[in-house]
DNA sequence: CTCCAATATTCAAAGTTCTGCATATAGTGA
DNA sequence: TCACTATATGCAGAACTTTGAATATTGGAG
């Protein structure tokens, strides 16, 4: 195992170790949603949601598709989803089923 | 999932998202070794080697065990051993079999 | 008991990350 | 075009981590 090799692992273990981008990989490997979804579910303010969006995504990490004014994200590192399925459990089908709507949140998919 | 079983998640990533730490576990998960074997691997000052399996042994990621003067240190926890797994490839027979010694490490193991 | 070798602890300076806040951009509909 | 809504960016202070250096502890040999 090189040291660049362990560097770089250390750096993805890294983006895990933080509450709220665990917190979003989370939710995000389940459905893609929009940071609107995130922000009524976090409970966090929009700027502090996209900031931690934005290293996620300038890692690779997650993707965004835009869809009108919203922007979905989506889990988009299969090597992620595994430590995820690993460290929290299985994303098991009745979690992933269907899109839970969350009332706060006014985005498209939830009403 | 609730807030606080995620800030403990957090934590366990966190404990790997270093390199020095990463690379720790990686020689543990394999065998037990002394400090100054990994002081010789890592090529460290000593201190600063305990310093980070103090921060492991506190986390309960790893145990020591003491030999006369010196003390082998051996990962402790089969969740982190699941993780390492996943992140840098399985702890293949080959590379666990025998303890690799190694020149500059004058410890009962390796010499 | 004294010395030596292995490991542990403490502390402080330098660097990084976190978080909140103010503001910017971009897409949509009137 | 203008106003509005959703999202993004930039920046700064506080909090935390990292690293190095000096020093302490512990256990064994003589």
């Amino acid at each position: 195992m090189t040291d660049q090799r362990i560097e770089e692992h250390a750096v993805r273990f890294k983006l895990l170790s933080h509450p709220v981008r665990l917190q979003i990989l989370d939710i995000l490997r389940r459905n893609p949603e929009c940071v609107c979804h995130l922000e009524a579910v976090l409970g966090k303010p929009q700027p502090y949601i996209s900031q931690q969006l934005r290293v996620l995504r300038e890692a690779g990490v997650i993707v965004d598709n835009k869809e009108g004014l919203n922007v979905f994200y989506q889990l988009a590192d299969p090597e992620i989803a595994a430590l995820l399925n690993v460290a929290l459990g299985p994303n098991l089908p009745e979690r992933n089923g269907a899109h839970q709507s969350v009332l706060s949140c006014e985005c498209p998919h939830c009403s």
